[in-house]
DNA sequence: GTCTATACTTCGATAGAC
DNA sequence: GTCTATCGAAGTATAGAC
């Protein structure tokens, strides 16, 4: 057996988190020993000193993304305009492409993608309730708008923006981004001005 | 210089069809030589005597399959609710995987990154000028749903549910697509039974 | 905790025989 | 048109010295 690094290292926080950069930046595909460690500033072989495989690693970083998930939408929910704040985490960089990447990684890390299945369904429930009950706050029937279909509806136009903008492609866009704004101003009422600084930060 | 098959060959025809297939069923990081030749069932070698290189096959492939896409998108504007045909091309899953592979493809192929930014563009923009006309022919006010917007939202929407369907995740999918049966059902009225045989199969 | 050295696999691509 | 043989780079992972 070999022997392994301790849970509180820094050199273990940072392969974690250029692992994470990495999968923003680069896609599932670049999650290498080497691409990680080149990021991180360390020799490969280290990394097999903090993981025992590349699969241990790979959990471990979406085991962070998921909890920091957590911690954003709890957050929003603070808000005072709530349905904004969630628009915003689905609709922003780095919370859809981390989405978008997440179920990428499921199709291709068969170790891990049960924990990503497990916490994709949950997030989703959480999402939609929360939604049913601002809905029912603003006197919008749930027959009108169906929580779980306005949830789904900002998850897929989030990113679909978000995936075609780093590429440069951009038709459309902008008008959908309207055609939400219209909606949310419909049961939301007008954009207050930013009340929630950070929200909308990468990191 | 090396000798190079030429364009009406029939082993040649099969490394595009497998290469598609692979694409579709195992995504990108899945292109490469000797993956390719195991499916279309020949040493991976003779793949270069009929591509130069990889990114020439794959370009091959992407060329491939907008042509069928705008193809299937004309027959959709034949159909008798031309705006359901468009719906089922942007959700079925031969559509919508393949169109996000695309996109994913775009991001770790620089070659071929350009071809696909553009056609994805220009396909956008037909698709939006479709639905406008259907909208007016409709006599429904572009003012009430902006055909930029509905297209946006068909194309997200389409990818989310097909590329979490495959892994397993469903929460939320069913109501979606019921939320866009009720608005096709507002704009283009109840949905006929089936007319257009075959548009929603795969290959 | 970090290093060197190393084993084995898969990758894209080429040269040349048949 | 298809085959064998081969190259150098990059992939995961391990053993053992410092």
């Amino acid at each position: 057996m070999r022997r392994m690094g301790v849970e509180g290292s820094e050199t273990r926080a940072q392969l974690i988190e250029a692992t994470e950069r990495l999968l923003r930046e680069q896609g599932y595909a670049a999650l290498t020993a080497r691409q990680v460690a080149a990021k991180a500033g360390i020799k490969p072989q280290l990394l097999y000193y903090y993981f025992r495989t590349m699969d241990d690693l790979v959990l471990a970083v979406v085991r962070q993304i998921i909890a920091k998930r957590s911690g954003r939408f709890e957050q929003a929910l603070l808000s005072p305009q709530p349905l904004r704040a969630l628009w915003g985490m689905n609709s922003d960089p780095s919370g859809a492409l981390l989405g978008s990447q997440l179920i990428s990684l499921a199709g291709h890390r068969e170790a891990i993608r049960a924990e990503i299945v497990r916490s994709a369904d949950q997030f989703r429930s959480v999402q939609i309730a929360a939604v049913s009950r601002l809905l029912d706050k603003y006197g919008v029937g749930n027959k009108t708008y169906s929580a779980a279909g306005i949830v789904m509806l900002m998850v897929g136009l989030g990113r679909a923006i978000v995936t075609e903008s780093v590429l440069g492609v951009s038709v459309g866009h902008a008008q959908a981004l309207e055609l939400m704004e219209q909606t949310l101003q419909q049961i939301e009422g007008a954009k207050l001005p930013d009340t929630s600084p950070g929200l909308h930060r990468v990191r």
